[in-house]
DNA sequence: AATAAAATGAGAATCATTCTCAAAAGAAGA
DNA sequence: TCTTCTTTTGAGAATGATTCTCATTTTATT
């Protein structure tokens, strides 16, 4: 956390801009989820711990938590934004049951490898990558199956 | 044209749904660009053309024609979904550039065949894959550097 | 033509996200 | 600590893509 907290500040001080009270919350709440979360959860979570945060400032802060590369966008979901923290986490790819709805994670290592190789061929320098899988999942192919 | 307006209609007739006109002058013109579109510019290009279709039609038709593999959603572009069609493409990803906004395309049936076994070991059913790239594009990267 | 099921258009309704602007908080110096 | 200047914040309004409603029209079938 110190650290996240450090590297937030750092890119704040590069633009002239403030580690307030407010970002603090945000950040630390942020990284204690260790699911997907979108703009809404957030605040909701917020609230309950009875801080006080609005709703705006949480819009106003998730930009810039994925500009200082704390935090990258993830599935969309139900018309929704979605985010999750990258800080430490090996990159992964998600996965969407198109069935039940559950999410889960797979590495991709390689597959970035593979596309930053792309990339490097067509002198298009990669900064992210956004891959989302859907299908269905063995629960629900089971399902389906015994009927 | 013929397979594709036969596939569409083959898959409405399939869910008791009926190839109305309506539809068909959608599909037709989907598969009239080779260009992602989202709703709003088909719609337009439709009316240009003098044929009326409203806005709900298009709104209505899109996620039938995703369902029945002629297009698919490609990268979220300024809030809007947008869509591509499929057929006789090879798969392929988006790379969008941070600084212009240029989108372009890169091939990826390797990234494909890797994802798939993965899938597998995961007991997945993989059906489809969005894969998005951003990064900076070599004009961009030249302009700047020029500077 | 008659009937029933499905589709359509027009605009209202939704709902996530962004914007506005007056008031509050933070930084830096005297 | 008091000032001053800049950035932030909260509350709610505004925006804008997408979805929904429902009365009317099409389509397919008899």
């Amino acid at each position: 956390m110190r650290n996240q907290a450090s590297i937030f500040e750092a890119f704040l001080d590069g633009r002239g801009l403030k580690f307030t009270r407010a970002r603090q919350l945000i950040l630390e709440t942020v990284f204690s989820l260790h699911e997907h979360f979108d703009a809404e959860q957030l605040y909701d979570i917020i609230h309950k711990v009875s801080r006080d945060v609005s709703r705006a400032t949480v819009y106003r802060t998730l930009p810039l938590l994925v500009e200082a590369g704390l935090i990258q966008k993830s599935v969309r979901s139900e018309a929704r934004d979605t985010f999750e923290h990258i800080y430490g986490h090996p990159r992964h790819a998600h996965w969407v049951c198109k069935v039940c709805g559950a999410v889960g994670e797979t590495e991709i290592q390689d597959v970035l490898k593979l596309l930053q190789a792309k990339a490097r061929a067509q002198n298009f320098a990669l900064e992210e990558v956004s891959l989302a899988v859907s299908g269905v999942c063995w629960k629900c192919r089971n399902a389906n199956e015994s009927q």
